[in-house]
DNA sequence: TATTGATACATCATTTATCTATGCATCATA
DNA sequence: TATGATGCATAGATAAATGATGTATCAATA
């Protein structure tokens, strides 16, 4: 786990990209995927999951359907179609920030002002 | 400008990194310094900055110095020995994380569970 | 058969990094 | 003499994520 804040603004991008990958996925299984992809390095708590998971519901970026397995009822979350417009635009901006971090933390001490 | 939150957590090593490269700086010219590297897109708020340059120094991270410059007060701000440790494992989580998004944002959609 | 751990959803109070707004002061410029 | 750049500072507001907690089903095990 990483120290605190760094997650802070990247898991709405990280959420969008999954589903536009996987297709309809259910709270779980989101936080389970996450685990896999990031070596254990990233654990979305379900305080966090949820709340953002209603909130986009709530924007129309989510769609949602119910299906009972094994006596357990999973929530599926799936792109909307401005859900799909929506994450083209929030990986964009993550991609967009990291490479300017990527530039500061590369930049050689040699140039100066 | 990024979307409010991507910044977070990655305030503190970008500073650290800076004073690590060029040492001693005051507040202002740290603002200009990140707005200048970043193209623009990172400007820091003096109302960020000077609460954590403050707390750093709390935690002997850094040492301060005031210089008169024409008429004004600078505040230099420097890596004491302790920060130039914490520099380096700020800058290598940061890297990790980086990585860790990287990761996920660039995984194939073939990649099923 | 009672307990534990995994599965599955949910909410509420707390934390905390950053921003907004504001204040004061000096200097250069128009 | 007003404005913008320089320079430091703080107090209150904002909002994302966490921690803590709750409910319930199912599988494994002791």
């Amino acid at each position: 786990m990483y120290s605190k804040e760094l997650l802070k603004g990247t898991l709405k991008p990280i959420l969008l990209k999954l589903l536009s990958d996987r297709g309809a996925m259910y709270g779980y299984e989101i936080v389970q995927a996450v685990k896999q992809m990031s070596l254990g390095k990233i654990v979305i708590k379900e305080g966090s999951l949820y709340p953002l998971l209603h909130a986009l519901l709530a924007e129309g970026i989510l769609e949602t359907e119910s299906r009972k397995v094994d006596g357990r009822t999973r929530k599926y979350y799936a792109l909307s179609k401005k859900g799909k417009t929506e994450t083209v635009s929030a990986l964009g901006e993550l991609e967009d920030f990291m490479s300017t971090i990527k530039l500061i933390l590369t930049t050689k001490p040699t140039t100066q002002l």
